[in-house]
DNA sequence: CACAAGGTTGACTGACCAGTCAATCCCCCA
DNA sequence: TGGGGGATTGACTGGTCAGTCAACCTTGTG
């Protein structure tokens, strides 16, 4: 027999992996502590053993998978690659991640980092943190001569990042196709817009600033 | 006399600028409808007077200020100007409507635009009309030749408008300065970004693309 | 085998809040 | 000046849920 039953601390696992379905299912507000107990097919008091609060189970949830994040694009900015490449490493990661477990990342985008008001604001330094490593591989390019500095590491970061949450958030919402061929063809987008941009490669001086209406 | 007693119909305003001022304070889920009626200084019931319910005052907010920026982009794109300068407009346009009311765009961002699994699963086919209006504009200049093929117009749309979000996420939540010459530099570096790219202009071959890790 | 410790159960409580409604007020018109 | 109708009021209702808790079960240990 597969799992007859859960052997121990077990338990904890399955009400977070539970916690998953149902949060991307009906979204954290609308979701009730017992969808999540009825999901895991555990008693309702079951989650309070192992979570101090609904909110706690969502934190974990959340923390467990961006620290991961963190460490993964810590390695890839100290590899010997050029800064396009590196960049394309972290679309590719974070792009990779929805395709292995789309509702984990649609309940992290969603209901965390897409939800600055509620719950991103408890977590605005681990998503900051993101931003920062990212920026400081443009820095970085851009004192090795590779980028140029009429935007600024900070300001690319959020753009870069800015694209990729984007992206997801099509496939989140079905604004976008997501067959597989999608989902390479996406990271090679978002890198080549952002590092090649959208216009042809003509004598096109990069300063066509501040020149508003 | 100034305003001794608001005239009329006015109430239905005052209840929905207190709705603004009430959502972006705590978040329209933590935001209780005497909150509203309270900032408006109105009784409770009167809300439901003017609005079927809670969420059609937000449905109000949000539709009367998209259906400007609808209308906008599409005057924009029917100038006879290059498309960057359009985009320019463009964010320049959703920039200045974040400077004159930062409260307003805070709820349309936050709790419509950026919160796809409640409110904005509502208005996802308005939303869509804006990537729409963009996307068509990226066409036209592929057609003409100043912008290149690498990208798809769908996906540059994404791009594009994801940046600016970004940018207005970021002030939201006080991750980026916004000091008055702030605002300026942000239209530039989102366009700037988006059409020229991070990359210095050598002699690069658009296409570092299905080059996978 | 008996007992302790922690795992597991689910009925129950307390708080909260959207939405209702009957009563009151105010303005306009005849 | 009288009265009709829309504007305004706020107490109240109904339903929902997060979190508690006392009882029950399982497992390992002496």
């Amino acid at each position: 027999m597969a799992a007859p039953r859960a052997s121990g601390g077990d338990k904890r696992r399955m009400i977070l992996d539970a916690a998953v379905v149902a949060f991307a299912k009906r979204g954290f507000h609308a979701c009730r502590v017992s969808d999540i107990a009825d999901e895991a097919n555990v008693a309702y008091g079951l989650v309070y053993h192992y979570f101090r609060s609904k909110d706690e189970v969502l934190d974990t949830l959340f923390l467990d998978r961006w620290n991961v994040l963190l460490a993964v694009i810590s390695e890839i900015d100290g590899q010997d690659i050029p800064p396009r490449e590196k960049l394309h490493a972290i679309a590719g990661f974070i792009i990779e991640s929805y395709r292995y477990d789309p509702d984990l990342m649609k309940v992290i985008i969603v209901e965390v980092t897409r939800a600055a008001n509620s719950f991103g604001r408890t977590h605005l330094g681990k998503i900051r943190e993101a931003y920062a490593l990212i920026a400081d591989i443009v820095a970085k390019a851009q004192d090795a001569g590779t980028f140029k500095r009429d935007v600024t590491p900070e300001f690319a970061a959020l753009a870069f990042y800015g694209a990729i949450e984007q992206v997801l958030t099509g496939w989140i919402f079905e604004m976008l196709p997501k067959s597989e061929a999608e989902f390479d063809q996406a990271k090679a987008m978002i890198v080549e817009t952002i590092c090649g941009g959208l216009e042809v490669a003509s004598g096109h001086s990069a300063s066509a600033s501040a020149r508003t209406v």
